[in-house]
DNA sequence: TTGAAAGCGTTACCAG
DNA sequence: CTGGTAACGCTTTCAA
């Protein structure tokens, strides 16, 4: 019951291996054998159902490109989702696939080693943690695909939400709702960090005196973060008008300690979120957030990874405004 | 640039392609290869920085044994778990992984080799869609696990949440609370309607008289299922004070559009879910719901594929009720 | 103490 | 029209 192999059907039926790989890979026409002996060969190959070896193919280096899929922040309720597409389109575009993932351990040399193993056609990672551990691959010329945000050494292609252009807009909805004073909740990561030295970044040309200035970066992350942000906001007895959160399931947990408390959203309290995870639209108030195009990321990051070279690229995907139920105006005494 | 070989380190130091590999392995103080020799090569190797080549190993077979992961359900959003929780344990194990999805599109002979080809170890099924694509993987004897519920083959690794134990519990939470008369809100999938047949059955031996007597299923999946079995529960002008909902996605759904149409939850209806998502406790209300043992599924179903060797199991894994706020009493008239 | 050679499953070139 | 042979990168047995 071992493998059945080129060698195994070429025995029985008492020809050549080389004939039997030609006749399979459909170049056997091509030189001239007779149609007979392949039909022969292609009808027990069926009946022994064979199936090439991958790992020889991939020595002879004709087998299918290997993609390598690096999971940088499996936690992300994104992951998934951005996960799926990837599957989706590798398999239009005939690519094997290889999975590792790193979530918030350190990266050492044995767990890249699983990548550079196979013979990466390109190298997609998913997520935006650190990018310190990937400088072998980069010596090895591999294409890298990067979907997330965060810095990034220059031989990497990354595709990002333009988070400047999707806060601009959420700022000026704010705005006009007639908010003057918000204030920030997020996790301590770098991802959370940005996003929010990107906010009062934006604010410090405001004309009209919108600023931020109660920023919390919990220690926990996701849900928890924005548990515990909200309460610390709370308990300082200072809670703005608006709360921008740097990630949906912040918001989430926000708005739950908020209802908790009684404090009305968005009567009291605007809130909004980042990513527009399937849960947006359906949170009780429903959330006022900014769509990441994850689909349109991880579709791109495949397509490129066929074409690319090791070019530096940094594309900035259009994030788009979800203006739903979480976000009204501004409270009378702020 | 090409690929740093044993070959090319030998050639390098003046030595042979045998010691290397030798040295390299560990096998060769076991031979008495002078201390040295080890040392430069080592040293060498990681210089020009080495890394062994995953086909040629496979050929040979001494590689780190393959999983594959075939995913059947990406759009839950319990995919992403599970799949996080699978990476995290191959790592421990020395897994490598390939990854395939299905989805809802036919599953062909193409998508199946694409696993076949690999020598795999063993193969990790994610998700409760259909299995009849298996058959040619059973007769090859790979080992085969499955995370889900639904029928499956004999030969077949089922870890599956314990949907009965769990279901009789949420069904004495609800007679406790009062209620005789509930309905059903599912997706029109195998695994919904499963759900839906267990509570049905469960329920005709009940002394108190509690029945089920409204069930809808959506055309809609997730979320949009949700959302359509309500409303189409209320324009039958017929909403029971208990509807049980066949995942949180779809309470989630449910819950929505009961809050849109002004009723409220608990109060003039209970509702439950089925998985725990991360977000089910934060939800408004918060959703009472049972919770599905991801991990511990994930954690088994990596470990027994080491130890598997065809044989059939079918284990019901513990599922647990969280009771949260999304049940009370029922109305006064039902 | 070290090297040569065969073989894992495929493919491709060159003979026949 | 078909077969032999070498090579991909690595391990292992046997010989030196």
């Amino acid at each position: 019951m071992s493998r059945v192999t080129q060698k195994s059907i070429a025995t029985k039926l008492g020809l050549s291996p080389s004939l039997v790989s030609r006749a399979l890979a459909g170049r056997a026409g091509d030189i001239g054998v007779l149609p007979e002996t392949i039909a022969r060969i292609e009808q027990t190959a069926r009946d022994m159902g064979y199936v090439p070896s991958a790992a020889a193919t991939q020595l002879k280096g004709t087998g299918d490109p290997v993609l390598g899929i690096a999971a940088a922040d499996m936690e992300d309720p994104f992951f998934g989702n951005v996960l799926a597409e990837i599957i989706r389109c590798s398999h239009e575009h005939h690519y094997a696939l290889t999975l590792t993932g790193f979530e918030r351990r350190n990266v050492d040399q044995r767990d890249v080693d699983v990548l550079l193993k196979q013979d990466l056609a390109a190298l997609i990672v998913v997520g935006s943690g650190p990018m310190g551990w990937i400088e072998p691959v980069i010596r090895r010329h591999i294409p890298i695909i990067r979907i997330g945000s965060g810095p990034a050494p220059d031989a990497v292609a990354q595709y990002e939400p333009d988070e400047e252009q999707g806060f601009r807009e959420l700022l000026e909805h704010l705005s006009t709702l007639g908010h003057r004073r918000a204030g920030f909740i997020g996790a301590d990561l770098d991802v959370h960090r940005n996003r929010q030295s990107m906010v009062s970044r934006i604010l410090e040309n405001d004309r009209n005196g919108f600023r931020l200035d109660r920023i919390v970066l919990a220690h926990a992350s996701g849900i928890e973060a924005g548990r515990e942000g909200a309460r610390r906001m709370m308990d300082d007895g200072d809670v703005p008008g608006a709360v921008i959160c740097s990630s949906d399931a912040v918001a989430f947990g926000v708005m739950k300690t908020f209802a908790e408390a009684g404090l009305d959203v968005p009567g009291r309290v605007s809130v909004t979120g980042f990513d527009d995870l399937p849960m947006a639209g359906v949170y009780s108030p429903a959330l006022t957030t900014l769509r990441q195009p994850i689909n349109d990321m991880a579709r791109v990051a495949v397509e490129m990874a066929g074409k690319l070279r090791t070019f530096r690229t940094r594309v900035r995907m259009p994030v788009k405004l979800m203006v739903r139920e979480s976000t009204g105006p501004a409270p009378k005494e702020a």
